[in-house]
DNA sequence: AAGGCTTACTTCAGTTGGTAAAGTAAAGAA
DNA sequence: TTCTTTACTTTACCAACTGAAGTAAGCCTT
């Protein structure tokens, strides 16, 4: 990625701004632990992507994965310490998300004027 | 992106996921305002992706232009309130990157225990 | 008058990252 | 014997990003 290692915030954006990873932390924050779980979770995701992010949080320490000899397999993956910590950022993003990207887009004009008020 | 629209953390996630769109607008908010200069301070970013990003986040709302029919021309960018509300997501990005990912890299098994610890 | 300077871009060809659809392995159930 | 389930991998494709170069516009030097 080629961008200055450095810096803090540099450094978190690229293990955090791949598609899907911030969203795959928050499910596995809410009990979702097991792969097809996650898929259905994420809809939208190729399991060839959930695959790759999950291998790739799993080298970066930010996720563990415990597979089960059974059949059918059984693989479960959990938020490590290190994964836990990125909580407040998802936290932050769904405030921003409910106070400044409303869902009916016609309402944003009027809480941005309401933040201006506040 | 075919992302679930209902879920603020996703809304917000399409917004900011793109790479740079963060670091941009931290250089934004720290006082860069001119294509010049960010292109300077994001060092790698093709000026074709600084464009493209600066239009986006412009009709997102969260960037203003101002053009000065000058020569050579300048032109002027800065956040909009919408655009500084993004500032607590990386105010925690900047402390999960002091935290977790150490630029000594041999340090951040150190930190992981000593958060155990703690 | 010719050419260089700066800023703020655009254009083009090429690489990387993500998607969609299908395939694989393994063993118990119908 | 074929069907089911889980957890993937494979292949081919498309969209996003990169790097290098080019453009416009007018002041400044030579």
């Amino acid at each position: 990625m080629a961008v200055d290692e450095t810096c803090p915030v540099c450094r978190t954006a690229e293990v955090v701004c791949g598609k899907w990873t911030l969203l795959l932390v928050r499910d596995l924050a809410e009990g979702c632990s097991r792969f097809c779980e996650l898929e259905r979770s994420l809809a939208g995701i190729s399991p060839r992507t959930l695959s790759l992010r999950l291998r790739a949080l799993e080298e970066e320490g930010i996720v563990e994965r415990h597979t089960f000899p059974e059949v059918p397999p059984r693989v479960e993956y959990a938020l490590t310490a290190k994964g836990k910590a990125l909580l407040p950022i998802i936290q932050d993003m769904r405030f921003y998300g409910e106070r400044w990207l409303a869902a009916d887009c016609a309402e944003s004009v009027k809480s941005t004027l309401a933040a201006a008020v506040l």
